[in-house]
RNA sequence: GGCGCUUUCAUCUAACGGUUAGGAUACAAGAUUCUCAAUCUUGGCAUACGGGUUCGAUUCCCGUAGGCGCUACCA
């Protein structure tokens, strides 16, 4: 049971819906995708599913574009992209779906139904646990239970109808997932779906779907666990349609949890927790409400894909730092897991500081001088990648370097408290005064040289080398934190450092 | 309620009948050190429960319980 059976070129798909933001899930289940058609050298589909009219929010769709550019997943067809498959809008695909409705309903696998949405939602009301199928839809108002006149004359006055699927009860439907394996529906738990709406003269997901599909030759379905429910449905349309024999695959994927407590990662739990949910930031049109995004939290796109890969998916062994092109490489559709996955955003934190400990000095410095500059600090470039090498290792974030390493771009304004208190005391004044005249006294200023120079003058004086040096570095740095002190030294250079530790001497309490 | 999917450390997961049940994150301790980090070492932490099948079950089957999803003229 493998690919190879299957002679086709691999073509898979990602159709969100243009409804709002894209979701973080979405993200996923775009990526498997992608690493899919990838991995088999087919295609990859941009599909925008528009059906529903209610729900449509402009932007939308170019949002969702702009997510995928930032993430680095690249799309070979669709909306935006071309291919000779379109339109790949389903707006545009009216009178496709309009044909192939017909088709259904002249093969008596469809049929008209005139029951508006009040009637069902009263009916609902009336009987607990109605549904629209074999056993009700007699006593419904359709094509099935009244006169063929009686239908025509309704359909000439203009009465509003919706087409619905005719499923024969008492059938076992097998859907073959290629996660799950094989699972089974009794036919006779499902129910006559609409499959083309009254109220905005389009098709419902089901039927547009599995005709977008079929037509633009999909082979692989690649979506989430929420349509299993539905799968069974989608192979009865196949087979109306008389297209079994190159019905794509089905893998359904587990959903994201919520981090914590119950149900699957929804936006509140973003904004409850403090991490974003969107790929980008979102201002949503109608409310104007603004929702974070992973782009504008200053997360890495290499960090993103990689957290999310592994939610749901593992190479078979321990690595877990992987690039796209080794994704590509290592995915398995079998090495899914089962079980939805909770969306433990810790982890992506470590991703990001891992990515950025892997990236160059001259990377990091790339993203972190429009940061300083936005704090009012212009640098060589070269002065601004030293900084970064010196302080980037305890950053999980780009903008975080800022508040690690701003001393070395500005003499400290004040001095931390705290620090004061531990290490300016006793002859924290004398011994820095002393030591700033040591170091005027050394024919060499570059820290490899300067460093035993200094630790041996300690020595000699007798002095506790952690009360001397702490000091000394609560002048240059404001505060008892930074990297090694002859580091910054180097940084700051003879002049700059002098400058500042008796600069201290003058503001700070001599005892 | 009905239907379906699912169940290994707190979290993401490995082990596709035989392992001291492995790794990572998080957490804790130690080492290092002029501070804060980073780094290294160490530690605690899991097979939901009950039945089978088998010489042997994390692994296969059944049941129970929990979790998740679907149950719209939404996708």
């Amino acid at each position: 049971m493998s690919e190879n059976v299957n002679p086709r070129r691999v073509r898979v798909r990602f159709a969100p819906s243009p409804t709002g933001p894209l979701h973080i899930g979405g993200v996923r289940t775009a990526l498997y995708n992608y690493l899919f058609a990838r991995q088999h050298g087919g295609d990859l589909v941009f599909r925008i599913e528009d059906t529903d009219s209610g729900r449509f929010v402009p932007g939308a769709e170019d949002y969702i574009l702009e997510a995928f550019r930032w993430l680095g997943i690249k799309f070979d067809e669709g909306v935006s992209f071309g291919g000779k498959y379109g339109p790949y809008r389903q707006s545009e695909r009216k009178d496709i779906y309009r044909k192939y409705v017909q088709q259904l309903l002249d093969a008596g696998r469809a049929y008209i139904a005139f029951d508006t949405p009040q009637e069902l939602e009263a009916k609902r009301n009336e009987i607990p646990n109605f549904q629209y199928d074999a056993s009700t839809r007699m006593q419904m108002r359709n094509s099935l239970s009244m006169p063929a006149e009686q239908v025509k004359e309704l359909i000439e006055q203009g009465s509003q109808y919706v087409v619905r699927i005719l499923i024969e009860p008492g059938q076992d439907v097998e859907v073959d997932d290629l996660i799950r394996g094989k699972v089974v529906i009794s036919s006779s738990v499902l129910d006559d779906k609409v499959l083309y709406k009254s109220a905005d003269q389009l098709p419902t997901y089901h039927l547009a779907n599995i005709v977008d599909d079929h037509l633009m030759e999909i082979t692989h379905v690649i979506r989430g666990e929420e349509w299993l429910p539905s799968a069974p449905l989608h192979v009865l349309l196949y087979r109306a349609f008389g297209w079994e024999d190159t019905m794509p695959r089905f893998a359904h994927l587990p959903l994201l949890l919520k981090p914590e407590g119950n149900g699957k990662l929804s936006k509140r739990d973003g904004d409850r927790l403090g991490f974003p949910v969107f790929p980008l930031e979102w201002h949503d049109p109608k409310s104007g409400e603004v929702s974070s995004g992973y782009r504008e939290k200053d997360y890495l796109p290499q960090a993103v894909i990689n957290f999310l890969a592994l939610l749901g998916w593992n190479p078979g062994d321990d690595r877990e730092m992987m690039s796209l092109d080794e994704m590509v490489s290592l995915f398995n559709l079998e090495k899914c897991s089962k079980a939805g996955a909770r969306f433990n955003y810790q982890k992506l934190v470590w991703f990001n500081h891992e990515y950025i400990m892997q990236m160059t000095d001259a990377q990091v410095a790339q993203l972190f001088a429009p940061e300083l500059e936005k704090h009012g600090v212009s640098a060589p470039m070269e002065r601004i990648e030293t900084a970064v090498g010196l302080v980037k290792n305890r950053v999980n974030f780009i903008h975080e370097l800022w508040d690690n390493c701003s001393f070395l771009f500005q003499a400290p304004a004040e001095y931390d408290e705290k620090s004061l208190k531990k290490w300016w005391k006793d002859q924290a004044a004398q011994t820095t005064a002393e030591l700033c005249g040591f170091i005027e006294s050394q024919p060499v200023f570059d820290g490899a040289e300067l460093e035993p120079k200094v630790m041996e003058w300690i020595a000699s004086k007798g002095y506790a080398t952690g009360k001397v040096m702490n000091a000394f570095r609560v002048t240059l740095v404001g505060a008892a934190m930074g990297p090694h002190i002859f580091a910054i030294t180097d940084f700051l250079g003879k002049e700059e450092t002098l400058r500042r530790a008796r600069k201290a001497l003058e503001v700070l309490p001599k005892e």
